[in-house]
RNA sequence: GCCCCCAUCGUCUAGAGGCCUAGGACAUCAGCCUUUCAAGCUGAAGAUCAGGGGUCCGAAUCCCCUUGGGGGCACCA
C-alpha cells in the first residue's frame, strides 16, 4: 500500500461550510495532514461550498481556526468551489457533448413524488430516467418551455464499477443499482460529485482519505473519471467516529465542535494525540505520541476498518496529561484567560503573575481541563469564603473543640515569621499531638477554614502561597461561624 | 426495500494460522503513598474473540451462511 512515488503525495481536506466542524471531521483532515507530513507531500485545504441553501454563517471560519488550533497547516488554498464554477460548466457541457450526459427537465415536485412512491413500494429510490432518451421533437418542446434543465451522468445500465480501497481492498458495485445523479443543478452549480472529481483532478490529488460515509458515492466517482478519461485517485475510506448512541456524529450529539473543545480547556496536543487514536494505532501499547512522532509513523496500514465511539473520559485523561507535562510558565499562560474569564468580577484584575503563578503550581496536577482551573483556584482569589458551617465539623468535632483548635492554632501562626510551607508545618504539626487530635482531623479542620472546602491542595503549600494576613483572616472568620453555630 | 461496509473487554484498541491460558489504555473497584484531593505505584474485575458451519495437524486470524451494527440510495455534502 505504499503510495504511489512517480506521483507525489497530494491530498486533500475538502469540507462543506453547511456546519461547525465536529471531531469527525477534523480527524479526517488530521489523517491527510499526517498522510502529506508523513511522506513529505502537500496538504490542500478546499471548501465545499456549493451548496448556496446550506450554508452557513460563519462556518468557513470555523473550518479554518479549528486547522490552526490545531496546528494542521495547509500548504495550498483555501479553494472555493463557488468560484471555480465555469470550471465546473464547462467540464459538465463536454460530458453532455460526449454522450455521457443528459438534460433533465424533471420538477423537483416530481422527482419527490417519485421517490414517496417508490419507497412506499419498498422500491430502491432511484431516478426512472424519464429524459435519458428523450425524442428530438420532446427535448424540443421542453426547451422551448422556458425549463431551466439539470445535467444528469448517463450512468451504464450494466456491467459493475469496481476499485481499490486501500483501506477496505477491492470494492464492487453492479451499475444497475446506480442512479443517474445530477452534475449541474439547475442554479448553475455543480454537486458535490461533478465538483469534488474535476476539483481532485485539476488538483492533482494523488489520494481521496475520506470519511467512510462516501464509500457508495466513490463508484459514481470512478465512473465520471472514466467518462472524463482521467486518471483516478487512490481511494481510502476512513471509519466513521460515532456518536454515544452508535450513530453518525450530528449536531444532536451536543458539544462536538472542535471550537468547544478548545473553550473547555482542551490543548490541541492532546486533542490530536487523541484523535490520531481514533481509528489508527502505533502497536499494542503506546497512548502517548508527539506531533512529531504520528507524523513520523502514521501510515495507511496501520488504519482500522471498525468505526469508534468516542471515548471522553480518555479525551480527559489524555488531556491531563498535557497539562502535567506543561512547565509552570506554559501552564500559567494557558490558564490565565480561563482564570481571567471566570473568576467573579469581585477579583480585582489585572491578576497578579506572581500570584497566580504561585497558585497554579499547586492546581496543575489536578486540573484535567483548564475551564475547571478558576473552580479549582478560586479560593485563592476570594475575600470571603462562602461554604457551609457544618463542614467545619464534617471531622466529627464538636464546635467547641473546633473553635478551641482554630483559636490555638491562629495564636501558634501568629508567631511564624518565615511564612513558607516547611516553617507552618514544625508550627503546626506538634499541636495535633497537643490537642489531642488525629492529625487527618486536625488539618481536615484547618483546611476548610482555610480553603473552604475539604479536598483542596496540600494545606501547608496553599497557606504558603495565600500568606499570613489572609490565613488569619479566615480562622477568624471560621471562629465567627462557629460562634453563630446552631448547638 | 435495495446497495455497500464493518464485527476482539463498557469505550479506544493490539492481534496479519501456532508466540493467545487473547496484550495495552481509559473508565470501574481494591490496596499502597498521604493532612484531604489530585498525581503516582500495585493489584482485581472485565472479551465463551457476535453465532453457526467449513478449510487446516492447528483459527480471533482464511472461506461461507446467519445475526447485529453502521453508511448510502437528493437539483446535500
Amino acid at each position: 500500500m505504499q503510495p504511489e512515488l512517480k506521483s507525489p503525495v497530494r491530498v486533500r481536506f475538502a469540507p462543506s461550510p453547511t456546519g461547525y466542524p465536529h471531531l469527525g471531521n477534523i480527524r479526517t483532515a488530521l489523517f491527510n495532514w499526517l498522510f502529506a507530513r508523513h511522506y513529505g507531500g502537500k496538504f490542500i485545504l478546499r471548501i465545499e461550498d456549493t451548496d448556496v441553501a446550506r450554508k452557513v454563517e460563519g462556518a468557513v471560519e470555523a473550518i479554518l481556526d479549528s486547522l490552526q488550533w490545531l496546528g494542521l497547516d495547509w500548504d495550498e488554498g483555501p479553494y472555493f468551489q463557488s468560484q471555480r464554477l465555469p470550471i465546473y460548466r464547462e467540464t459538465g457541457h463536454k460530458l453532455l457533448e460526449e454522450g455521457h450526459a443528459y438534460l433533465c427537465y424533471c420538477s423537483p415536485e416530481r422527482l419527490e413524488a417519485m421517490r414517496q412512491e417508490q419507497i412506499k413500494r419498498k422500491q430502491p429510490p432511484k431516478y426512472d430516467r424519464r429524459c435519458r432518451d428523450l425524442a428530438q421533437q420532446e427535448k424540443t418542446r421542453l426547451q422551448a418551455t422556458g425549463i431551466t434543465p439539470v445535467i444528469r451522468f448517463t450512468t451504464p445500465l450494466e456491467g459493475e464499477t469496481t476499485f481499490h480501497d486501500l483501506i477496505r481492498g477491492p470494492v464492487t458495485f453492479k451499475n444497475d443499482t446506480l442512479d443517474d445523479f445530477v452534475l449541474l443543478k439547475s442554479d448553475g452549480y455543480p454537486t458535490y460529485h461533478l465538483a469534488s472529481v474535476v476539483d481532485d483532478h485539476m488538483m492533482a490529488i494523488s489520494h481521496v482519505l475520506r470519511a467512510d460515509e462516501w464509500l457508495s458515492s466513490t463508484p459514481r466517482h470512478v465512473l465520471l473519471y472514466q467518462a472524463l478519461n482521467w486518471q483516478p485517485p487512490q481511494f481510502a475510506h476512513l471509519p466513521m467516529i460515532l456518536g454515544p448512541d452508535r450513530a453518525k456524529l450530528s449536531k444532536r450529539h451536543g458539544a462536538t465542535t472542535v471550537t468547544e473543545y478548545q473553550k473547555q480547556g482542551y490543548l490541541p496536543e492532546a486533542v490530536v494525540n487523541f484523535l490520531a487514536l481514533l481509528g489508527w494505532s502505533l502497536d499494542d501499547r503506546t497512548e502517548l505520541l508527539s506531533r512529531e512522532e504520528l507524523i513520523k509513523h502514521f501510515s495507511l496500514e496501520r488504519v482500522g476498518k471498525t468505526p469508534a465511539i468516542f471515548n471522553k473520559d480518555k479525551l480527559e485523561w489524555m488531556n491531563g496529561v498535557y497539562l502535567r507535562k506543561l512547565s509552570l510558565g506554559e501552564f500559567v499562560q494557558q490558564a490565565l484567560p480561563f482564570l481571567d474569564r471566570e473568576l467573579p468580577k469581585s477579583v480585582e484584575r489585572p491578576l497578579d503573575k506572581t500570584y497566580v503563578s504561585q497558585v497554579l503550581s499547586l492546581i496543575q496536577e489536578r486540573a484535567k481541563t483548564l475551564v475547571e482551573v478558576p473552580q479549582l483556584a478560586s479560593f485563592f482569589f476570594l475575600d470571603e469564603l462562602q461554604y457551609d458551617t457544618g463542614l467545619l465539623l464534617s471531622g466529627k468535632l464538636d464546635a467547641k473543640s473546633a473553635a478551641n483548635a482554630i483559636t490555638i492554632a491562629s495564636q501558634k501562626l501568629e508567631e511564624v515569621m518565615t511564612w513558607d510551607a516547611t516553617a507552618l508545618e514544625s508550627a503546626l504539626r506538634p499541636l495535633a499531638a497537643e490537642l489531642n487530635l488525629d492529625t487527618g482531623k486536625f488539618f481536615g479542620l484547618l483546611r476548610v477554614a482555610i480553603t473552604g472546602r475539604t479536598a483542596a491542595p496540600p494545606l501547608f503549600q496553599t497557606m504558603a502561597v495565600l500568606g499570613k494576613e489572609r490565613c488569619l483572616k479566615r480562622f477568624n472568620a471560621a471562629l465567627q461561624l462557629l460562634s453563630t453555630y446552631s448547638n
